[in-house]
DNA sequence: GTCTATATACGGATAGAC
DNA sequence: GTCTATCCGTATATAGAC
């Protein structure tokens, strides 16, 4: 369903390139997921497997949303999918494993598709830009996932918590890396790279996390990219002209970090 | 059990010094709390109450912390304080309540705790960098029932979790009023001051809802807060010389916004 | 003021008809 | 492949003893 011109992105940086590029889309995301679980799943006839996985997954993203996916009940999704609680376990082994599922497939299918990007040419501020657009386009793109995760992720077994948790990390860590040899070669300028990739990746999160809250100021992705982006740029300013003197507070920056 | 000298906090803007003039501790935030609600709590010996609410308080941010509030049962939390199923119906009036009662003490009584301080004077970025101090320092008292109000808002009823939502579109606000009087005096540059504040505000949450991430690499309180104010001054520095070049990126930034 | 025992309901899961 | 009917554990909440 997508072309694999993959490994060319950074040609022109915007929403709409980034998801040509990608091999997968919002509409075929269900058919690899089919993929991915077909031993768990037990119906095989693929069309109507993939059109009630659809109605299943998009039910619980939008159920969970709103009381968390522990308030909600298998027959409330019953409910609303149209699907009987009989029929529901024809596409899931148990409501935990729903959950697992979801978690499963964002960190061993979705999040790593943004890697088969080409993420290893230019300076390191064209590589640290690039890395948080990418983050921000699938966040827009597969935000219901992230969100389910970033929200659900304590609900389910200590080995996916833990998970989510050194998923954190493994990120701030790869931003901070970007920053450090940005710094390493004096095109950038930063106190405290781990403080500031924290900052990035919260950041990146705060979008897929209150979508409310940016749709409704009518902020686009490509509006949230650039100003991230442009949000980094000034943080890794190489300008030691101290910005504003610092007005009697007192800076314990030389402190920050380990 | 405080002084009040609390109108004159802006000596010294650090974590100790905030401490010292909050007219509430850590310590004394249960007599607060049980004040609050005596009308729901049916134990009338002030001292016992206070013994008990403290230890039903801190078990429910404990429990809640791993799974959820959903998730944690009143069997959970009996076992876990010491109290009784029966007992702990002295305290609250239904499970529902419980997170109600965490919401509306926040709200009501603690956050408006910080305004009781002197945020008026100065000038447009001092004012904004002290509000940002207040937040990361009320967020460090007080965290346990930041963090709970944030992940658990959605499982409140309607009313609460609007409110939830409210606060943060005035929060931000606010933020975003002190950023525009600054760009207005000629102090400050910002070309989006409603995403600008909105990034201001998630790293201010991302303080509370990241402390297992914050305490493992040593970020302290005084740490996290002079990084938060130094970041806002490089956002909102003066200096038009737009920093470096954008690399052959496009930039939509004069689209931004609403 | 705190406990034990219990009423009542609801949720997850499965068996078996169609 | 989907549905209905049902089992059974566990949850909230309360009544009443001490």
């Amino acid at each position: 369903m997508r072309n694999d011109n993959t490994a060319n992105w950074p040609q022109e940086q915007c929403f709409a390139s980034f998801k040509h590029c990608l091999p997968v889309c919002r509409e075929s995301v269900y058919s690899e997921f089919f993929e991915a679980f077909r031993e768990d799943i037990k119906v095989k006839r693929e069309s109507a497997a993939v059109k009630n996985l659809k109605i299943i997954f998009d039910a619980t993203f939008e159920l969970a949303s709103k009381g968390g996916f522990d308030a909600m009940s298998l027959r409330d999704l019953s409910q609303s999918t149209g699907i009987s609680m009989g029929g529901l376990y024809n596409y899931i082994r148990s409501k935990d494993m729903l959950a697992q599922m979801v978690n499963d497939f964002l960190s061993q299918r979705l999040a790593p598709l943004a890697y088969s990007l080409n993420l290893e040419s230019g300076s390191p501020r064209q590589r640290l830009a690039t890395r948080l657009r990418i983050y921000i386009y699938m966040g827009s793109l597969f935000r219901p996932w992230y969100r389910f995760v970033y929200m659900e992720s304590k609900s389910m077994a200590r080995q996916q918590r833990d998970q989510a948790k050194q998923f954190d990390l493994v990120d701030t860590a790869k931003l901070k890396e970007v920053i450090e040899e940005g710094v390493a070669a004096g095109e950038m300028h930063c106190a405290n790279s781990e403080l500031t990739a924290s900052a990035l990746l919260a950041l990146i999160q705060d979008w897929y996390l209150k979508s409310w809250k940016y749709k409704q100021n009518e902020t686009s992705t490509d509006d949230y990219a650039n100003f991230l982006v442009s949000l980094m740029d000034k943080l890794l300013a190489d300008n030691d002209q101290h910005t504003h003197d610092q007005t009697g507070y007192n800076d314990h920056s030389g402190k920050n970090n380990q």
